[in-house]
DNA sequence: GCTGAACACTGGTCTGACCAGTTGACCAGC
DNA sequence: GCTGGTCAACTGGTCAGACCAGTGTTCAGC
């Protein structure tokens, strides 16, 4: 096993955690009060500034609503969430979260076509040589993990080329979500990134300007992933491990 | 004029704001080293805590990367910055960005066709009950806003149904940037709502349960002010003012 | 029954201290 | 000349305790 940075988790990371876990699993529901910050200091033996900082953490990511007098309350998460909060969601405890990886290929495949269109239609040319070294990348490499990077790294630069702020900030939250589950992701779209063949097309399409094509060749490039494990999971009902589905791009 | 919550800001809020606006509009660099806390509280004029707070929550939006004996670095916030930092961007300094909001509408409409789809798919006639009552609403509704707050309830209601997790998160991120700027975004989007016809077309299809027939009904129903705001800001290198683009739903 | 003052409790902020990790300069040893 | 150790001067991490400011409740007084 490769050495691997040592990860040190901070006191208010810690609580950061702990009332996450508590508000996303339901522990405290929405609405409810929080205990006061010198009693949670107190109950998990911290200092009041550790617990206040975890708590503003949260409260900026919309999951609690914190009023100077009054008590701490738990938002309604489900309605209130943003898409920052997709990490943690998507793993959680340690395990993948097997729908939402389902919902994240899902909204990758309601986008990225998108983003292909806008890239083809506002830059063109000019990214057909970046993408073609990208892909030649992509061809040079075996490593799973090192594959799927080059793949976010091609990704990286359609959505730079379709200059649209808001997509920007997507590709960048589901790739912070995406990016620690690689490996676990990995056999789900090993399939996709062994269609070089489907990712040229999609790049001419893009270099060529043609917005329509680009749009059809993206999702060419990214149903199969998506569908593969929609299957996956409808097999899950009766099996138990989603490790290897089947991998049969079309 | 009508009265109006009065609106506190904290110090830590403040904070934030500052470092943010200097980071994002490139006071900062990516990779720049900040002051240390110990000086930006002097420089600020505010106790080290509060400015802890704030880079703190910086921190946790990507945008800074701190650590401990080290340097508090500045982020490549292109690269890093998520979906939840869209409010900031939106608005800066009280004014609405322009380019910011047509990339809005543009992922509205590739993300919208293919939650109806969905919803269609996996809700059905359970909608159709919920989705009428939420059309009467809107259409007994004259003020511009609280129009649009009914639209909102509509996605709102098929986001939920669409029953996956991701295109939750990125509803209510999108939401969380649409409400302060409802007023502003209202002239955008007026003739949208006036097209009660459309969106009952979309009701109906969904509560149908034929994803194809949703999905080209939302695009339908989405489409035109997309196409509406990129007229207008195309039109805008000639003249100054975006406020009433021409309203021509087709 | 309503009003409004008093009080207890909440979060907001500050001060000052000390711990812990990083960095770079310096220096002995090979 | 390079390695590795040592140290001082930073940096952020954490704490304790204090006081300010806003909220909600209680209860005497009308």
């Amino acid at each position: 096993m490769p050495l691997h940075p040592v990860q040190r988790r901070s006191v208010p990371d810690e609580v950061f955690d702990q009332v996450l876990a508590e508000v996303v699993d339901g522990g405290w529901g929405a609405g409810e009060a929080l205990p006061s910050e010198r009693r949670l200091a107190e109950v998990l033996g911290v200092s009041r500034p550790a617990v206040r900082e975890a708590l503003q953490r949260l409260a900026q990511a919309r999951l609690l609503e914190v009023r100077q007098g009054g008590a701490t309350t738990v938002r309604d998460i489900r309605r209130a969430a943003g898409l920052d909060l997709l990490p943690q969601l998507l793993v959680r405890r340690g395990r993948l979260d097997p729908a939402v990886a389902r919902s994240i290929l899902e909204a990758r495949l309601a986008v990225g076509p998108t983003v292909a269109a806008l890239a083809a239609e506002r830059s063109g040319p000019a990214l057909a040589q970046p993408l073609a070294e990208l892909l030649d990348r992509l061809a040079g490499t075996q490593d799973a993990v090192a594959r799927q990077l080059h793949a976010l790294a091609f990704w990286d630069a359609l959505v730079d080329a379709a200059d649209s702020p808001v997509f920007r900030l997507m590709f960048n939250s589901l790739r912070a979500a995406y990016e620690p589950a690689l490996e676990a992701l990995g056999p789900l779209v090993a399939a996709e990134l062994g269609q070089l063949t489907a990712y040229r097309v999609l790049a001419d399409a893009v270099a060529g300007g043609d917005p329509g094509t680009a749009r059809a060749a993206a999702e060419r490039v990214l149903r199969p992933a998506t569908e593969n494990l929609s299957a996956a999971l409808a097999a899950l009902d009766s099996t138990d491990q989603p490790d290897s589905p089947t991998q049969e791009p079309r």
